[in-house]
RNA sequence: CGGGGCGUGGCGCAGUCUGGUAGCGCGCCGGUUUUGGGUACCGGAGGCCGCGAGUUCGAAUCUCGCCGCCCCGACCA
């Protein structure tokens, strides 16, 4: 992409009504803009993040066994009485009217809606277990939306939802959630931390909250640092091996890791030695809960058993903030200058920046090094405006792409151009053949 | 929902107390200059001062009502 081609309305000044980081940095760097209160129109630059968050968070929940799906935003409210929850739900919900006057209501959530689909096509044991999940728009009425798209009232969220026989099945589809998690943020650079989570009236030791440790979390979080120190890399997993699963839940859930919700400053102190204790601020960005039949048994999900017999199904939800997850990567990922993006879920993967617009020379090897990184199928995006050096560079250091490519007369006259490094800063001198396949390396094309 | 604050060119703000017909910086347009970290100068464009009533010869400014947004708290992915 060439930036006199693009729609990036940067910001020199931060917008009054920002106060923390990433609200600034995504205002700033033309990523999305307010509509209203809580809700943000998605800018191209933004929008680009937020696919390529949706892209990986599709990959893992596939190669876990999930199966996508897409229900509407906008529901009956009829479900709901089904469930009992449309007079628990309260103010957070948005109830509207149709034409017909109708309740229907804007989905905070899809419980009814997925076991009204599942009950009516899985008949027998044979069905299950399924996992099922859409990434969609929700819209949840806060009395205070804040920090942009981290606490706003509409949301991008991947919610899925397993189906199985009994509480036995249903703890590894839980089980392997929370591996999927793990690995579905190990892979955004995030280190987040399952924690244990309060279950509410249904009880059980099985729902935990993901969080990602940031100074300016909302949540209180105090943990092992061992738990930190974990990573799943990219072994192979069995998804199929309960055991195996469970041994990888055990592992990470091993350590002591809650948020001030749930925490126990005794067993805390008891289970940690003193020089491994934490206490840090948490950013929640996914959250899975197993709630054996709360819906099913309501709505009537049951299924033949073997035994002929019907069995009530049993249920879990998952879920994972992917619009509040831009806020949280830069959140975790920024400077004075800027964003600082992960190569996994960055816009676009190089920048160039051409000192000298204008310049034959200097055009045309940026014109080159563009068709060369396009060509190998990565995502350049040139900066071609007739601004001065300082001004280009600027813009860089805001939308924080990992890597800059320098290329300017200077250079050019030593057949050099300059790469650098977003994060460390530390940049190189090398040709325009050695800089695109560097970047080849580096992401793998 | 309780408490506080703010709505003035695209953005950040002054002007409001002490009514007299709107200003600064950034950005934008044109020109000269400059050119490896937001260059300097000159000349421009752009605002029914959130909306509606009222007071007054005259309202951004005073009064009343409404709307919107932000911050703190309680609540939440």
């Amino acid at each position: 992409m060439r930036y006199t081609r693009y729609f990036l309305p940067v910001l020199k000044e931060t917008p009054a009504e920002a106060q923390i980081v990433s609200h600034r940095l995504m205002l700033r760097a033309g990523m999305v803009r307010q509509a209203t209160s809580g809700i943000y129109s998605w800018l191209p630059l933004g929008l680009k993040v937020l696919r390529r968050i949706e892209q990986i968070v599709h990959e893992e929940q596939q190669a876990m066994g999930a199966v996508p799906l897409l229900m509407p935003t906008i529901q009956s409210a009829d479900l709901w009485r089904e469930s009992g929850r449309y007079d628990d739900y309260g103010q957070e919900m948005l109830r509207i009217k149709d034409r017909h006057d109708r309740d229907m209501l804007y989905g905070p959530t899809n419980e009814e809606l997925i076991t009204d689909i599942f009950r009516a096509s899985a008949s027998s044991y044979r069905d299950v277990p399924r996992i099922l999940y859409h990434i969609q728009w929700k819209f949840r009425d806060e009395m205070r939306p804040r920090f942009g798209v981290m606490r706003g009232r509409e949301f991008l969220m991947k919610d899925g939802y397993s189906f199985d026989i009994d509480k036995a099945g249903a703890i590894h589809a839980y089980n392997k959630h929370m591996v999927a998690y793990i690995r579905t943020f190990e892979r955004m650079g995030l280190k987040a931390v399952p924690m244990k989570a309060d279950t509410g009236p249904i009880g059980g030791d099985h729902s935990h909250e993901f969080l990602i440790l940031a100074d300016t979390g909302e949540s209180e979080v105090f943990l092992d640092r061992a738990v930190v120190d974990l990573s799943l890399g990219d072994r192979r997993i069995d998804w199929d091996d309960r055991a195996a699963v469970q041994a990888l839940v055990d592992q990470w859930t091993g350590p002591y890791a809650r948020t001030d919700e749930t925490h126990d400053p005794a067993a805390f102190e008891a289970a940690v030695p003193e020089g491994r204790r934490e206490s840090r601020r948490g950013i929640e960005i996914g959250h899975i809960f197993y709630f054996g039949t709360k819906y099913s048994e309501p709505m009537g999900a049951t299924v033949s058993g073997p035994d002929g017999k019907p069995a009530t199904l049993h249920m879990g939800s998952y879920g994972i903030g992917v619009s509040r997850l831009v806020g949280a990567l830069i959140e975790a990922n920024h400077d004075e200058q800027g964003v600082i993006w992960p190569e996994s879920v960055t816009p676009f993967h190089a920048g160039i920046v051409n000192l000298k617009q204008g310049d034959p020379e200097a055009d045309a090897a940026c014109e080159t090094l563009y068709e060369t990184l396009t060509a190998a199928g990565l995502e350049p995006f040139y900066d071609d405006r007739d601004e001065r050096a300082g001004a280009k560079f600027a813009t860089m250091d805001l939308i924080g792409l990992p890597w800059r490519v320098t290329v300017g007369p200077r250079g050019l006259k030593n057949g050099v151009v300059e790469l650098t490094s977003r994060r460390t800063g530390e940049s190189e001198e090398l040709s325009p053949e050695a800089a695109a396949a560097k970047l080849r390396a580096i992401y793998g094309r």
